[in-house]
Order: structure tokens, then sequence, then C-alpha cells
DNA sequence: ATATATACCACACAAATGTGTGGTATGTCA
DNA sequence: TGACATACCACACATTTGTGTGGTATATAT
């Protein structure tokens, strides 16, 4: 993981700024850029871009109005300070490891077609770490393998969440939880859990 | 939740191009809309965005390049197709209950600033729910009350999730798995643990 | 002393972009 | 028939936006 090179506090403001308008949306001109920042001269607000493009934070389209983007580097990331111990602690604070960019936490780079959500009731996937109010991430029509945990549809047109066996070669539905018993019945796969999100 | 208005299969095809481009970081210009769907004047371009400024699904500003909005009522969605009765499922598919977007999910209107990412090892939260692997979302600084699970310093520099609880006006640190100890020594609560990610 | 980087401004110009007006053709509804 | 909506095109024009050239001034490094 490249750190982030070294800026000047106004080429800071002008990354942060550019950063702002990107989240909100749309990027903004030059001239734009230089209002905000009380530039005069759209030369200034190029010489800031040229500076930032040479230190690899943003990249720019010729000829393009606002056709600015934050590279990699300078995309935000949310820092990943060290990996929690639950068990035993065995991590300082401020060590930071690396980043994770929002996106690639939630769903990476899969497109949106194929996902749903679900949110969890019950308490039958609980030894799974799947709680009642949970959002399940589904992905449709997706190769679901054994010992998956997947959303299935019952033959009473209700959805689940469970985890698929093969027992033999049929497949049957487990829950994560000793007191609900296994589902034999016939069932069709929906799409397999890729991510579990809790609020508190 | 309103549903989305009729359009003509141009008019989705328009959408869906600006949509798109919204994606990639950078709306399109009129020109470029005309140029991908093939209209060969920037007036049939124009009439129809006007059309889906009608229908509540763009908004624009005037004067302004790439200045095209999606509306809430157009902008993606994931869509919550029921709530999942893990225990006993209870909801017919296909029955869309509303719609969640990616950003409410994940962060919601949180400021970046002040949330950072730990990733969880160890068992020690497991009757949480919170498992060896999972991404834990803190946010720093927060009034942390009894109950709330937070990540807390302790005196030998390390960090650890646990569950914050007050006994007779104290505060001390406790694990969600018999078979880890409360810990009653000194700490400094670091952040208040909101929402927790796992991928599958 | 010269080079290099930061930190700006002025201004002309070209290209991209949005706006406005006025068309044509087709079909539907009353 | 007339009114209206959909579905386009042409083109002039104004505004926005990006580009290019050429400045000034200050500080730091070699």
């Amino acid at each position: 993981m490249e750190k982030k090179p070294y800026l000047t506090p106004k080429q800071e403001k002008v990354l942060n700024f550019i950063r702002e308008r990107i989240g909100e949306r749309l990027p903004p001109t030059i001239r734009e850029i230089g209002k905000e920042l009380g530039f005069k001269s759209t030369g200034t607000v190029r010489d800031y871009l040229k500076a930032l493009i040479q230190k690899g934070l943003v990249r720019r389209m010729n000829n393009k109005s606002r056709a600015i983007e934050l590279t990699e580097r300078a995309s935000f990331k949310i820092p990943i300070i060290g990996t929690i111990m639950a068990g035993k602690p065995n991590l300082a604070y401020e060590e930071i490891q690396g980043y994770v960019s929002a996106d690639d936490l939630f769903l990476g780079r899969l497109g949106f077609d194929d996902v749903f959500a679900l949110r969890v009731k019950g308490d039958s996937m609980i030894d799974a770490g799947i709680l009642d109010g949970d959002v399940a991430i589904i992905k449709k029509r997706p190769d679901a393998n054994n010992n998956d945990i997947v959303a299935a549809l019952l033959e009473n047109n209700e959805v689940t969440l469970k985890r698929l066996r093969s027992k033999s070669g049929k497949f049957h539905l487990e829950a994560a939880n000793v007191n609900y018993p296994p589902i034999f019945e016939e069932f069709k796969v929906i799409g397999r859990l890729i991510t579990v999100i809790r609020k508190y």
C-alpha cells in the first residue's frame, strides 16, 4: 500500500474540495475550484491540478468539462487500524496496517443487477453469527455449493436463510441453531449469501 | 415508497445511460447522450430530459455542464424483497417491501472523518454475533453508554472489542463468550461499534 | 549564480456545452 | 377535421469551460 505523497496545505485544500464535489456527484470545473479557493486566475488552478497529477493523485481527460478523477491513491479509504484480537488483544492502537475502501467492504466490484437484500428475522442462524435484524446481501443465480449459506424458496412460497448441505447426493437445508430441525422438503436456491451487515 | 412512473423504452434507455455515466463518476453532456442513443440533434435530447424531469426522475441545473442528477425516485436501490424469518419463514418471495440505498446500509450519512475499521480476530464476541474475520466499523469519540459494544484501549496499549458495562458507578468490559472473564483494569474507550460487515 | 518549486495573476482563444426557435412526420383521441 | 402527444432534426447563439502564453514574487537547494 503506497503512502500518500506530501502535499502543501493548499494542495490538500484543492484535493479536498475536489473530493467533496465528486462526493456530491459532480466534479468541479477549473473556475469553480478557483472561486472556492479564492484564486483569481484559471492558470493558478491549472498549476495546482498539474501538481496533483504529477503526484499521482488526480487524473484528467483533455477538453472535457469537469473531467477530474481521483486516483486510487487519493480516493477515500477507511483506515484499518489493526486487527482486533477479540480474545486476547494483541495490536497497538494507531498502527495503521492498510486501507479498505468503503466500496470494497460493501459490495466490491459486483454489479448491482443481481444483488438484493433481505432483513433477517428470527434466530435460526444465530450460531452462524447472523442475528435478528441483520441485513443479508444475496447474490442471485449463484453457483451455490455445499455449506454455503443460501436464501431458499420453500414449497409454501416463502423464503428462508439456511445453510445448504448435501448428504448422499441430496441437498437439504440446515439452521444454525440446535432448536431448529433440518428442512428436507423441496426448495429452490434463490441466491447465495455474500455479505452480512449489522447496524447498531 | 412511490413507484417508478411509466417510461417509454427510449426514455428508459436515456435514463439508464445517465445512471451508468453517473456510476462512472461523470454525468454526460447533452451531446454525449445524443451520440450514445443515436440522436442527431441536441434538441431531441433536451426533449427527453424534459420528459424525465417532468416525471420526477431527473433534476438539472441551468447553464452548468453535465449538471444532471437523478432524484431519489430514480436512483439505484437494492430491493428489500422481504424480511427473512430465519426461524419460521413467513414472507413470500417477490413481495418487494421497499428499498435501501447502498449508502444507507453501509455508513449512512456519517462523515468519514471520525470512522475507522477494525478486523475482528478471535471469538470473544461470538455470542454477540461478531465472528473472527468480521470488519467492525467504529465511530471515534462517541458518547458510549452502558451496554454499547466499544473498541477500548487497554493498559498494555492494545485494542479490544468488548461490551461496556457499568456496575455500581464503575465501568468495566465484558466479552460475549463465557470462556472470557470480564476486564476490570483501566481502559480508554476509543470508539463505539456502529456497524459490522461480514463477507462470505 | 542558477535552477527549481511554490504561489499566484492577466488575458486571449478555442472548444465544449447549454439554450432557443422553428421545423417535419406519425399516430391517437374526440 | 382539429388538437395533442411522441419522436425526432437543423441550426444559430450565448455561455461555460478548458487551453496556452506570458507574466511577478518568494523561498530553498546546489
